[in-house]
DNA sequence: TGTTTAATGTTCATGTTTGAACTATTATGT
DNA sequence: ACATAATAGTTCAAACATGAACATTAAACA
């Protein structure tokens, strides 16, 4: 077997491509120890976010936004149920979904994880005009677009 | 308190922020699949793309160039190297370290799995000019520069 | 030298994520 | 209507990541 190729490295789009991972993977590490004192996981703020934007999703869509299985939900949940952050509701008309709506405590919990990580990000992208931001966005935007066919 | 701000989903930075977030989720789920017929994780194939580039590495400077812990490390290196696909040698100068080589199956192993994420960047990044895809990964890396910071 | 401090790697307990199998409910098709 | 498919959510075991405590070795320095 011929094992030579032309190797990655060389590829302006693979070296930019894994600047973008590691930037992502930064900012994520960072934004977990920043959540530390609002004992929050990233995780479970992106679970308050969609629930602010979204009330009364349902589970599955809850997993499906977030990009991972149903039976993560499922464990994340109870303990943001728990602690007061949001309620779970059966839904009237169809008996196996479970509605999700933030409670006014969880609502107030995610402002102030807000405003954390909205720091956070500013602070990255503070050395971005706002064309190079808004271009960014957009190639981002396309490549999730372009790899859900794959 | 004043629950009012800024919404962040107002703000362009967030907003693009996400988009890269989501980006980089997707990609790396579809990476997973895509590796799963060589038996490879994408985590293993940062160790391996790691190793090629940098033969004679520590476990410590493994961990930080990955941004991960040593004890992750441990744990992940014993499935490898038991698979033949990587050498552990002890330092002769320093007997704390040890010193990390690809074998000729690590390195072959490497050179297909390099193939599929190539592949998939390509496909990834396809949509951008050239001049789009460095400014992105331009950017990214000052941003990976400033979080070391923070 | 001898003592203290730091670095490397391991172990272990904890928490997270995942996918497959399962229950309950609704949709579909004949 | 009835059988079959599909869907929502749960459970469970396995894989994985993490951080603190630990052993061993090296470096600093008194």
């Amino acid at each position: 077997m011929n094992i030579k190729q032309e190797l990655p490295w060389d590829n302006p789009r693979f070296r930019n491509w894994v600047a973008v991972a590691r930037a992502c993977h930064v900012l994520e590490r960072t934004l977990a120890v920043k959540l530390a004192p609002l004992d929050l996981k990233p995780a479970q703020l992106d679970v308050l976010m969609n629930l602010y934007r979204h009330p009364g999703m349902s589970q599955h869509d809850l997993a499906r936004r977030l990009l991972v299985g149903r039976s993560n939900i499922t464990m994340l949940l109870p303990q943001l149920e728990a602690r007061g952050l949001l309620r779970r509701e059966g839904d009237q008309k169809d008996k196996r979904v479970l509605r999700l709506t933030l409670t006014e405590a969880g609502t107030e919990l995610l402002m102030q994880a807000l405003k954390v990580h909205m720091a956070l990000i500013e602070k990255a992208m503070s050395q971005s005009t706002p064309e190079q931001c808004d271009m960014i966005g957009e190639q981002m935007r396309k490549i999730a677009d372009v790899l859900k066919e794959v």
